[in-house]
DNA sequence: ATATATAGTTGTATATCGCAACGGTTGTGT
DNA sequence: ACACAACCGTTGCGATATACAACTATATAT
């Protein structure tokens, strides 16, 4: 007896596996006292070490001001750095101070537990094709433009 | 040779579906001169027929003033009407006018229609085995509490 | 009848975001 | 060398989204 799907099937999967993920994003937030706004940026942040505000809004896919917004409340909070450039006056680089570095490495190891145990809860015979549809799934996304 | 896979490919994986989803809700936004918020609000009066602003909101997982707030943009929009209900008169009926029908089916159709495409990109004898793969995963996301 | 619960609105506050304008700095073309 | 363009970051302004608390009006329960 085969199973028959369907794309509305696929469709209805899709959207609750996203609604499920916003608490991802919760989960981000709600931690360290940081936003989840706040949050990706300080994760762009730790990623290059130190950075340009204009690569970081590049970078999150944010405009420049709203960036610039975030990293003053960054600053605020003592969770980032900006340092004058003095080969360049126009730009800053942004880096963490160890508070933040703590701050960050603290929701992004909540989060690889969380992955943790989900993983290990899959049953272990099944992870292979799994993580093998997720890919093939992945692919399609990305390639199927869909009005980008 | 089998391929070994850990828990972070798996976060990796679900962070970039996570990513290439919220695609999918700007295409819920920008499509026809109605929010994110909007949309949603407006799929859930669909699916309802009719609803009191209070069931929206829990129906939403929003608090009532959100929705208050959100409905009253649609009320200006003509895409929904509140209606006083006589038997309870602290109630109010929110339905969709003809133009909030037509917008959020043209949304919904534009979705299904995304979904469609994808779907058909998916080759066909792993169809079954993705929709397999995500299913258990979602069960798997859906009984890991994780902090929930 | 009086107290309590409920439905919705409104005031206030915060976060997030973009566009546009601006000021200072650097690079370029002539 | 100098004017003009390009670029970097900030700030002003407006919009959306959201929650909590206070309030009004209504309904229910004791």
């Amino acid at each position: 007896m085969t199973v028959s799907y369907t794309s509305r099937d696929l469709q209805e999967m899709v959207i609750r596996l996203q609604r499920q993920m916003a608490f991802f994003d919760d989960l981000q937030s709600s931690c360290c006292g940081v936003s989840f706004a706040q949050c990706h940026a300080m994760a762009a942040i730790r990623q290059a070490g130190k950075i340009s505000l204009n690569d970081l809004a590049v970078g999150l896919g944010l405009d420049k001001s709203t960036v610039s917004r975030t990293v003053d409340n960054l600053v605020n909070n003592k969770m980032v750095l900006r340092d004058p450039v003095p080969a360049d006056r126009r730009c800053v680089t942004i880096r963490l101070t160890a508070k933040g570095d703590r701050a960050i490495s603290e929701v992004e190891a909540g989060l690889s537990q969380c992955f943790e145990s989900l993983y290990r809860s899959i049953d272990r015979s099944r992870r292979a094709q799994m993580m093998e549809s997720l890919r093939i799934l992945l692919e399609a996304i990305e390639k199927t433009a869909c009005g980008r």
